[in-house]
Formats: structure tokens, sequence, C-alpha cells
DNA sequence: CGAGGTGCGTTCAGCGTTGAACTACGGCGG
DNA sequence: CCGCCGTAGTTCAACGCTGAACGCACCTCG
């Protein structure tokens, strides 16, 4: 059963090629009876249209590529799962990687290596640098995510997201709020700008300030990566260590139910004794006990930004591209 | 910055393109000096292939099309993750696309229409009937994964999977010799075989059978779908029946979930007074407090299975495939 | 009545790659 | 000396589609 092509539609309704491909693609001029007689034909041999060799002559594929660090991450296959239904939408579908978190395979897909032809590129890098954006060789359009890669932005390369710093600032102060002047940060990340965490440990920072509250570096933890492990061992660190604390800001959410889970093992009341607080608004989150209050990102404003930025009307923008954030107090 | 083309290669070197062509691929006589030389022009002119000109050209693609219910759910998020890896071990790309359940996306998915050609294709499917199966004119080589399709193999159409009753019995069996004698099922839906979580069902009636524990129709709960807030509302429903049970097989880890969320919100004490087993293993299930006792359903070697069945030397066979499971205790 | 639309459709070339078929040449056995 | 083989390439066409350019009626208007 070889496959249909449009020649085979042309031959059996009588026209040229390229009046059914015209039909098929809504353009030049098709007369109503023959457009009928096309799309009929059409129906009844089950024509697709081959997209490599349209890709091939046209230079589309209809594909975008989304690299984030790891769909394991419950923040990520939120994000997928949104963009995967708003690029459908939009009659483009999604590939998608992950990066682990490592340079390599980040370098790699800033070039787009390995990887068919595809039209636009939504990244989540954890490792680039700034110089490794500006030796870029590759041209396909990129949209950078996520708070590493805010400070990667550049004139032509747009990031989208929430302002982290205000937002985490948003977060602490609700601790504050509720009366905890002890307030632990978890993922906290020293280094340079544009590393991971600096940027909602700044709005951390702020909050206390604002509230005039000291910064205690013993409520700082470290984290290598943002994910359950790293925030129970966080926990358990500062217990070990028997630093008091009232309330905990996890700069994300998986941090936060890693917390939540060590807490809970080491039976300290939440919220009663301790305050957690998270950041992405996970599903999950709001399905413990008790549920996690935390900062929302507004998943469906950004997907449908980067795809203007990338396909749509706002192509060639670059810059950082606030989006809308509001605290899920639970 | 025009795109690279072989031919741009083959004219650096003063070979033919057929040559370079050669050298990319493995693939006919290439002397040794002139591979090097035609390697060290590829390197220095940054030529990358056109994979929509080879596809084109060789009928083949990269390209494997994923298609889950919703990546939200972190049982097919976690899957994705480790299909994605695999399949790029092997040099194919991943392209992700959600069902959401409904029939009529799944008998797109079917046909794989709206999508570039594909090489191969994993469907998890909720609502496809064998009758949509039989029908189905696509050419494209498709594995079956999930409790559902495990009905809906064929000769030529392949499932792979653990055996979903036996190790539904075993879960059921677990809390059977911890002294449970009554114990709820989760995600029961009553129906012909083919529907979703018949089968677990069915090993869970095995199980109550083997120990001679009469079946409680009042302990059987029915969900619409498999994620927390069912699981929640299904032991509300327990709980304010006044169903007395001791123990609840949850049919996947997101039901059990959502049961644990509500048996705290009521204060039931877990696992002293009910105990909870899930389905699936999901990482989250380890960080609860308690973590959860679950099935792991071997993940990696499903997913190796399933490219040696779309892409590798298995092409062809169909029918069920069983995949080693084991219950995690905790 | 001829020049210039306008509606409908055609022909042609070529996107970048690769399978199949072909050439060229040195060595080697009969 | 001839035919044949193995090595190292080349040439050519074609994969299926679409942009550009070009008919060719028919109609309108100065």
């Amino acid at each position: 059963m070889a496959r249909v092509r449009l020649a085979d539609v042309a031959e059996r309704v009588g026209v040229s090629t390229k009046t059914v491909s015209n039909v098929v693609n809504g353009t030049g001029w098709v007369s109503a009876p023959v457009r009928e007689r096309v799309l009929a034909a059409i129906a009844e041999l089950g024509y697709r249209p081959n997209l490599a060799a349209r890709q091939l002559r046209s230079g589309r594929s209809g594909l975008i590529a989304l690299c984030v660090p790891s769909l394991r991450e419950p923040y990520f296959a939120e994000f997928a799962s949104e963009f995967v239904t708003a690029a459908e939408a939009r009659g483009a579908t999604v590939l998608v990687t992950q990066s682990k978190g490592t340079r390599e395979v980040e370098l790699s897909m800033l070039e787009s290596e390995d990887l068919p032809a595809i039209d636009g590129l939504v990244f989540s890098p954890l490792r680039l640098t700034r110089e490794d954006m500006a030796a870029r060789r590759s041209t396909v359009p990129l949209v950078l995510i996520g708070e590493h890669g805010e400070g990667l932005a550049s004139d032509t390369v747009p990031h989208v997201g929430p302002d982290n710093a205000a937002a985490a600032e948003t977060a602490t102060r609700h601790l504050i709020k509720q009366g905890r002047t002890r307030i632990a940060a978890i993922g906290f990340q020293p280094g340079d700008g544009g590393s991971t965490g600096h940027v909602r440990f700044e709005g951390y920072r702020r909050a206390l300030a604002a509230a005039g509250i000291p910064l205690d570096p013993a409520l700082l933890v470290e984290v290598d990566a943002y994910n359950r492990a790293e925030g129970s061992a966080a926990v358990e660190q500062l217990l070990a260590d028997g630093v008091a604390f009232d309330g905990v800001f996890c700069f994300n959410d998986s941090l936060a139910f890693g917390a939540l889970y060590t807490l809970g093992v080491h039976r300290v009341p939440v919220p009663e004794r301790v305050a957690v607080v998270g950041y992405d608004n996970i599903e999950e989150g709001g399905f413990l006990v008790p549920p996690l209050t935390t900062i929302d990102p507004g998943l469906a404003t950004s997907t449908g930004l980067i795809l203007d930025l990338l396909v749509g009307d706002r192509r060639g923008e670059g810059g950082h591209i606030g989006t809308p954030f509001h605290l899920v107090a639970r």
C-alpha cells in the first residue's frame, strides 16, 4: 500500500498536482466545483501530505523543540503539557528533549544538533553562560525560560517568565505577614548573577530587609538541584545543625515537597511550628496535608506568549518579557 | 547565512556530493585520506545534514511519536522522561502529544494525522476499541502501552507492559499478608474486558479469592480518571458512606496520593488504621509521610523493549509482551 | 475594437539527499 | 593478452511538494 501522493489525487480528478496543492493549502485560485471534486478525491484516496517534502520545499517543518532539564520534575512536566497543547492549537508539533542539566547537552541543544530541522526552540538552560549565547551559530528562533535563562536574554533572544525576584519577595512576605521571623531559604546558590537561585534569593533578601529582619547565613541552605531529595536533605541539615526556624521558603515546589517530607518524618507540625512556601504551583501541592502555599507562574500566559515569539506575530523581539504571577495561599 | 549543503562540502574538498554523503553515512567506498579531508571540511564549514531531504529520499525521519493521555500525570511524565532518554541513545527523537483521554484525539493519533511522518508510534490509549484498531489505515509501526492497550494487541500490533492482573494480585496480597481483610479497591471500572481498570480489578479479585476473603461491592469505588482528585473523592465517598475498611488498593499512584490526602484530612492514621498500596512507583511516592508502597513497573526494561519493537531487531512482532514488575514495600 | 484586468488553472524547476547504475584503473589468474 | 575482480570513486534520477512564471478564456472600459 504505497503512499498516496498529490499526483494520485490529481490524476483521479483530472487536474494538475499544483491545483490539488492549492486546495490543500488554501492558496491560489480554485473554483468551487473543482475544489469539491479534489476534496472528495482526497477523502476517498486517503491522501495526506508528505511533510518532509513540504518542508524541503518551503523550509518550514511545523516542529518546535522543547528542551527542559528533566520531565521527571513535575514543574517541567506541567509546563510541557501546557506547551504541547498550546502548540497543537496553532498547528505545530512539539518535540521534547532533556538536558539532564549537563552543560555538554545544553550546548548541543543550543545549536540544535542531532535534531531534525525545527522552526523554533524553547529552552530552559541551567549551565549556559552569556559567552555560550554569544557564540551561538544556529539561527533557529529561540526563547529562553526559567530563572537561569533570564540572565541570558539579549536583543535577539527573548526570555519569558514572571519577575522571579518580585515573586520570591511576595512569597517571603507572605511568611513574614504570618509572624515568621526565622525564615530558612532553600535553593540558595552562591556565585554570579546568572546562577540559578540567585534571583529568587534576591527577592527573599528584599522581603527580609523591608521588614527589618536581619539576614542569617545559617538559614541559607545551598542545593545542587531543585528536586525532592535535595529539599529533604536541606531540612535534614537544618535540623541536624540545630538551627532554629519557623518558616521555610523553598525556591521551588519540588524542594518544598522534600522539605515537607523531612519535617513530617521528624514530627515537626506544619504549619503550626514551621510554615512552608514553595514556588511553581505544582498540581500535587494542592493535595498534600496540609496543602502547600506557593507562587503560581501563570503557565497558560507564558506558553501563548512563547508561541507568539517563535512562530507568531512577535517574532524577533528580544529582552526579558515579564508574565503575571500570583500567590496561592493555602 | 545560508545553510551548508553536501554540495558545499564537496566543492571545498573537490569530490562529488555522493562521496561526502558516503562519509557522513559510512556507506560505500571511501579511502582514508579522502575521508579525512571530507571530515575536516565538514567541521570547518559546520555542515549538518538536512533531515527533511534525507527523509524525503530514504523514507525514514528518525522521529518517534509518543502519545499519552497527559503529561501532568506523573506516571506518564516519568515514562516520557525515560523514553526520550532511551530513544536518544538510539539516535531517534521523540515527539510528544497528549490525547487528553478523548476518543476523537485518540482516533486521530491512531492514524497519525496532523503529524510529520514518523518512524513509529508509542501509544497509551484509553478509549479505543478493537474495532478502531482493526479499522486502522496507517502503516506506521505501533506499540501499545498501558493496561487498556493490553486488550487491543494483535498479531501485528504489540502491547508492552507488566502483567497487570498479576501485579495487582501481588499488591493486594501484600495488604492481606499484613492482616487486612476489608480492602477497598479504587479505580474499578465496570464494563467489558477492554475497559481500563478491569485487569487490575481482576488481580484484586484473585488475591481476595485465594485468601478466602469475600468480595464486598461496597468496597469497590469507580472513578472517571486516574488522578489525585478522583482518588481523593473516592475515599471521601467511602468515609461518607460509612464503609468500614482497613486497606486500600489504588489502581495507580495518583489515585493513592489523592486517597492519602483525604485520609490525612480526616485524620485517619496511615498505615496504623488504613494501609494503602498504589501502582506505578512514582518518584513522589517515596517522599510522602509515610511513603507509599507500590508496584514498580520497570520502565527502563519497557522503553528498551519498545524501541526494539519499533526500530530495532524485533520489528513486526505482535501480541502482549510481558515485562517484569516488583512490589516496592515501604 | 484593442488594451488591460481578473478568475482559474497549468507548467516548470528545484529544495538536499541518496539508491542504483556506471566508470576507471590496477592486479591477477589462466 | 584477455577477462574478471576489487577498490574508489562518479553520474543520474528521483523522493513529493510548492513558488514563480506563464497561459488562456472571458469581461470591462476608454
